[in-house]
DNA sequence: CTTCGATGCCTCGGCGACCGATGCATGGCG
DNA sequence: CGCCATGCATCGGTCGCCGAGGCATCGAAG
């Protein structure tokens, strides 16, 4: 599992990743996450709730009550037209660093002593 | 700038990148960041030197003080084995939660509703 | 019916990180 | 001497993680 830093970063463009695809719940965006990461990245409920309702609280994602097949209760996420922005605004974000690391990784290769 | 957590997560990476390079100290190591990021990441002192001693207190860089050619007292840091170990290690950690986002944002442009 | 596990939601609190503000020392320059 | 640049360091507010724990419902097994 990746240092806890890397968590912190990448958990809200992921989430956000999420959404965009489609609305979704608590237990299955663990599930999605797991998949696209291949097992690499296994996020605790602990977790995932605060980040949710952060979104929610800054009007990212829209959240409702609905019922699955089998008749229990869950909470749908829905990301808004703020949220779409704020994905991309990460994306670019995560994207200069990941830029500026290559950067630094491909001159040790370089500069090999 | 990046959130807040990006800058948690690369920091370390970054400087161990930085001093795989070549010995270095602060204010070098901070423009050393400046310029790889190409302004993109400005780090204030406050954060860069808690970095620097946390790496010192476990084992991934060494410190010694010396003179500039001035005569100013600085302080050297040095990346160790162990120090290599963890930035090829951070660097796994990245270009997974990497690949994982990539593969996130690509369905975004796939599934686009 | 009762018990068990899976689903599904949530909160609490310790720990640790950022980072702006602040402080101190030295050396060069006018 | 006064002032700026260099160069080191800490403090404290604020915020996020995430393991542990809690609660409710449903289906199946005994």
């Amino acid at each position: 599992m990746p240092a806890r830093e890397l968590i912190a970063a990448s958990s809200v463009p992921l989430v956000l990743a999420v959404l965009a695809r489609g609305e979704s719940y608590g237990y299955a965006i663990l599930q999605g996450v797991a998949e696209l990461s291949e097992g690499r990245l296994a996020w605790g409920e602990g977790m995932l709730y605060p980040v949710l309702h952060r979104l929610e609280r800054d009007g990212l994602v829209d959240a409702s009550w609905g019922r699955s097949e089998v008749g229990r209760e869950r909470k749908y996420y829905r990301i808004t037209a703020a949220g779409r922005a704020a994905l991309a605004r990460h994306r670019d974000e995560w994207l200069g660093v990941h830029r500026t690391l290559e950067r630094a990784w491909g001159a040790i290769g370089a500069a090999h002593a």
